[in-house]
DNA sequence: CAGGGAAAGTTGAAGCATCAAGTGTTGACT
DNA sequence: AGTCAACACTTGATGCTTCAACTTTCCCTG
């Protein structure tokens, strides 16, 4: 008793598969090019620069931030660690959480990629795109996270 | 002299980025616990499964359908032609083009696979989504990816 | 028709992501 | 105080993706 979805919805649907297979990659490979970074790299850096406290988060805070789980979180981190942006320590709060820091390094690192890295999403993404469709970029989108999100608990529960 | 993004953009951005980093590995999942199918291996299975000619594509046909590399989908095809799901054919038109064609076992497969995919995709992304919604998730997402391959033919020319 | 360049595909190596299993830590309950 | 489940990670193995290099085949142009 499959509901099958309609034509509407399966062309919507192929165009999303576009942009799950193509952006990522995209966006990766200028990332790549100019700055030896992966779009995630960017993120954890990116995310850490953001936050309030001396460019710190703990492990899962991050991993919340950049939508990743902890054991993808803690190769990266591993590998920008080995590179000198990015620096572990344990939190005075509790021996269980360890913090990650955005090092003077990191951000000049993050300082550098930005430019580009923004230009390409305004190419690929927001350029022609009026205010309206940006809103409703950002309902549908966060629609789908939240349901995502949803679905996770249940299956765990 | 960047251009930032406006308010509105970057919490646009971030849900796209959200849906980019957590749809891909939702849909992966159920497809490899229930069937042992990665979502891009489901794609070519279903492009072939579509195609009119006796459920064959060139290479390069389904390389584009899939938006995926040639290389990418070298190896992919690889391992399904491993497991008997597809099989690789030599064309009668030109000898350069390899022709792929899902066997009955494939066939088979995809049948089995797909009211539990479609049933995630409803639940992740079309569920609870009005036809306006899901026009402008079509719009919307035609528009990225059209954008994407004029900015790689720019690059290559 | 000869040569050169582009197209179609394959392959191997290197880097990423995921999964399952492990360690230590903490809070909650008795 | 002791136990036990849940939390916050880390690690190593496996499989997937990308990248660069290569082979074949085809087409075009002089």
């Amino acid at each position: 008793m499959t509901r099958w979805l309609e034509d509407e919805e399966l062309r919507a649907w192929l165009k999303l598969a576009g942009v799950m297979l193509k952006l990522a990659p995209a966006l990766d490979s200028q990332l790549q090019r100019d700055n030896d970074l992966t779009h995630f790299d960017y993120l954890c850096l990116a995310m850490l620069s953001e936050s309030d406290d001396e460019r710190t988060l703990p492990m899962s805070e991050l991993a919340g931030r950049t939508n990743a789980s902890l054991s993808r979180l803690s190769h990266v981190v591993s590998k920008l660690e080995r590179r000198g942006w990015v620096q572990r320590c344990p939190s005075p709060r509790s021996r269980r959480v360890t913090l990650v820091r955005l090092t003077e390094d990191g951000w000049q690192v993050l300082v550098k990629a930005a430019p580009g890295h923004v230009e390409t999403v305004r190419e690929l993404v927001f350029d022609e795109l009026g205010p309206e469709d940006v809103a409703a970029l950002e309902r549908i989108a966060g629609h789908i996270v939240e349901r995502i999100e949803e679905s996770r608990l249940r299956s765990t529960c």
